[in-house]
DNA sequence: GTCCAGATGT
DNA sequence: ACATCAGGAC
């Protein structure tokens, strides 16, 4: 990430872009509320949810906190203690529990050996070292690591999804070739690196990716950014939410 | 591109 | 039956 404020001179058409992404902010804060990310009761829990929501729904992510809960083991040392095949059958409700399993201990490790098995310690880090940190550990890519340093260490780094890629197609900022760190340099470029504003601004998009801006048959008519999104006012979406033949927008 | 490999809504 | 889900490695 490029704090270093090199262009905050002048980089053309930043204020129209900075007011944009406001006007889409606070349309969704009204339309949905606070969220009240991220849901959990310590920063270690985040690390876990963060790991475990990768590709699954979080419903099944909460099954799979509950069954840590209710062994104590939702915890650095809790984890490592338990036998690979016993984590697995607990956090079984995430899918692709194999590699999850192995997930979770790695980064344990790294807090353990590393940290003395201090969650806050490890979380401290200069935001630089603890992403570099996060990414050297198998299984934890850009968006895992970015969630972690927004949601458990308070960062001020913007969380690029499948949700934020497609909701910026359909609002014409992007096409679909951009890479994560071209998605993210515009949200970090555009607005003011506050983690406050961030957090809540990732957690909107992901409820409006997950209630209305759906992937198929998107729920324009009652969607608060119809009037700004290629897919409702280009293609004439009618009220059942479904396009005319032929005339589908990405 | 393929693999990983559960729960839920439609 | 079928699609989708708070991804990542190879």
């Amino acid at each position: 990430m490029c704090y270093s404020g090199e262009e905050t001179q002048r980089e053309p058409g930043r204020e129209n872009l900075q007011g944009f992404l406001l006007d889409v902010y606070e349309r969704l804060y009204a339309h949905y509320g606070p969220r009240h990310w991220w849901p959990a009761e310590s920063a270690f829990e985040v690390i876990v949810g963060a790991i475990l929501t990768q590709q699954v729904s979080w419903r099944n992510v909460e099954k799979a906190i509950a069954n840590l809960k209710a062994r104590d083991s939702l915890s650095v040392e809790g984890i490592l203690a338990l036998p690979h095949a016993e984590l697995g059958l607990l956090i079984r409700p995430t899918r692709y529990y194999n590699q999850k399993t192995q997930r979770l201990k790695d980064v344990c490790l790294v807090i353990r050996e590393d940290f003395g098995g201090d969650t806050g310690l490890f979380l401290q880090q200069e935001p630089g070292a603890l992403r570099r940190r996060l990414l050297a550990v198998r299984g934890i890519g850009k968006e895992t690591a970015d969630s972690i340093l927004l949601y458990a260490a308070g960062r001020p780094v913007f969380v690029i999804d499948h949700y934020t890629h497609r909701i910026l197609k359909r609002l014409g900022l992007a096409h679909g070739g951009e890479s994560y760190d071209q998605l993210q340099h515009l949200f970090e470029a555009h607005l003011p690196l506050n983690a406050a504003l961030f957090n809540e601004y990732h957690a909107l998009l992901v409820t409006h990716g997950h209630r209305l801006c759906l992937k198929t048959g998107p729920r324009c008519p009652e969607c608060p950014l119809s009037d700004l999104c290629a897919h409702a006012s280009q293609a004439g979406v009618q009220p059942d939410g479904r396009q005319p033949a032929g005339t589908s927008v990405p």
